[in-house]
DNA sequence: AACGTGGCATGCAACGTGGCAAGTGGTAGA
DNA sequence: TCTACCACTTGCCACGTTGCATGCCACGTT
């Protein structure tokens, strides 16, 4: 097995460059050569190198995605989403993990290129703009999330403000306005979790509701866990509170968890609602209301981004922002 | 960018030999020369080329895991320490999803390897074994789960038979005895799910109580929604159940969520006992009893098999069946 | 009969790397 | 002074593929 164009060339008798013609189907080809070699393919069991071809037309149809985690449901499901719309490309997923670590970011950030793959999809969590703007070779990059990188880089994202304040507005809706918000990241340049909490204090300035410092709650990851810290912090201050926006379902269930722990009932006392509509969120009890970002089309747009500028390299076109829509899913939580 | 090691050797007016010489590390080069050369690299931004390598070597530092679905959360979690893990073996992780078409999962089994992967990590879902068998190249290949292919191939796997005893008598010792089990497939070449279902009986058996082939419901996929479709069946029907064992977590999930929906109080009236420990149980109402598998060890067995069967190619030795150690963890739903 | 054309097949070269074996220059010993 | 040896360096080749340019042949035209 793992016979080369060689050797089928040779049961064939025909030479190498008519059977790369046929495998490819592009050049010319008389019909009956055609099956001939064709038999010969078959009978080999011929495969085409893929470490040859990419040696020679500098395209390994790979694609890098580079999250912080694969484990987290948004990204896991988003990377279902890519490695089909990848596989109707043509492309395979290649997927590595920074697990939030500035330095790993940076190390894949650089290193996953170098020829390898072909296009780079980047979800950056702690990465500065100034670090992201560094773009040693040309390999065609899209960053996920809203990282205001200048518009130097292609981006693909919901918009994050109006998606927030869609949330915000329909918990003030319910009558609520003791509204906390729990994903802040002060101390990450993450332009999402800044949005968030801008759309947020946008809705409730829009309301005539005071924002007050202490009901916006920092975390540090995005996990059930701390969701359902800052939730047990916010209810064991005491002071009140009636709904709950996060940045993530992940939060949110951790908040949830953290409520039903202490015997507050969710959507009486607390009103939650999320981001991200995971799937978890909707057999959660009670299913969570939450911001469901058309992830389908993130992975599609993500691609196609890559795929233009892979189409005309080295393209240097202005970078795209691709928004994408998002929706709110009333659900029992809020 | 993108410079050559002809390139880096001109500048450091020395031979393509020696330059890769000093990439590599491992032949001899005099100090001042390797220190020319390291700055000869440095200046020029030298990566190693991918494909070059690969072509030369045969190896592309590539590991292929082909699963059903990468966004369920156990294969989700699993990619993450098999991420983490091949990196450590200087791998890169590309992931392919079935879906769980027995035509998708024929062609990827075939058609990733091809040379373009060191390694294969197989779950597979509809392939009988006599396709299993079927290994056109010698790409190294690990089988996750229980497929029972006669021993020919390399398995990691919990030991589903004692896992699913465990659960079950877990079930028994807390006094209940209409036990049910969601999960069996036996639509499929699916040794796993046979397994569990072999485990659930013979607890009962040895507790002495008598099987109920109406107990033991099947399902197509092992979603939530099955989960929650096999629970409705079960208690609309009427017949009495205390307790149910799910094969795996996302079922039980799905099957609490349905108990919920008819007001079946969990554990109460309704223990329910899961497989798989994923994340979401953790922060389920009420928390998920379940069998956890050592995720870490299948994913540093799984890499450790590929590499010991690379390490010597052809290595045609006998097929290893690595047996992965398992907890019950008893927790808030039964 | 010589020529041009178009359909088809082929040989050569090159992508960047690393194994192999030979080559270089210098030093120590005979 | 010659040789043997050592430490270091190098040229050549092959991995499998495809772009390019060319070769060959048959057929129809002039």
């Amino acid at each position: 097995m793992a016979a080369n164009l060689r050797q089928v060339a040779d049961r064939a008798g025909v030479s190498v460059r008519t059977v790369s013609n046929v495998v490819s189907g592009f050049a010319l080809v008389a019909p009956d050569t055609r099956e001939r070699v064709q038999r010969a393919l078959d009978e080999l069991g011929y495969r085409p190198n893929a470490a040859a071809r990419h040696l020679r037309g500098g395209r390994s149809g790979l694609v890098a995605l580079v999250i912080p985690e694969i484990a987290s449901p948004y990204f896991s499901e988003l990377a279902a989403h890519l490695v089909r719309a990848a596989e109707a490309r043509s492309w395979m997923l290649l997927v590595q993990q920074t697990d939030g670590d500035p330095e790993r970011e940076r190390r894949l950030f650089d290193g996953v290129r170098g020829q390898t793959v072909d296009g780079l999809i980047l979800s950056p969590w702690a990465l500065s703009p100034a670090d992201l703007r560094r773009n040693p070779d040309a390999t065609p990059m899209v960053l996920l999330g809203e990282q205001d990188a200048d518009g130097l880089l292609d981006h693909v994202a919901v918009d994050s403000v109006a998606a927030a304040a869609d949330a915000t507005r329909h918990l003030l809706s319910l009558g609520r306005r003791s509204i906390a918000a729990i994903g802040a990241q002060p101390h990450l340049h993450n332009g999402t979790a800044a949005r968030r909490l801008l759309g947020f204090r946008q809705a409730l300035a829009e309301a005539g509701v005071p924002a007050d410092p202490a009901r916006e709650i920092a975390v540090d990851r995005l996990h059930r866990a701390d969701g359902a810290a800052a939730m047990a912090r916010l209810l064991d201050r005491g002071a009140p509170v009636d709904a709950v926006f996060c940045f993530s379902d992940q939060l949110a269930l951790g908040a949830m968890h953290a409520a039903a722990e202490r015997g507050v009932r969710v959507p009486e006392q607390l009103a939650v609602a999320g981001f991200d509509d995971i799937e978890d969120g909707r057999y959660a009890g009670p299913t969570l209301t939450t911001i469901s970002p058309d992830k389908q089309a993130i992975a599609e747009a993500a691609l196609t981004c890559l795929a233009d500028r892979l189409a005309r390299t080295p393209y240097t076109g202005p970078a795209r922002r691709i928004t994408i829509d998002h929706t709110l899913l009333v659900r029992g939580s809020a």
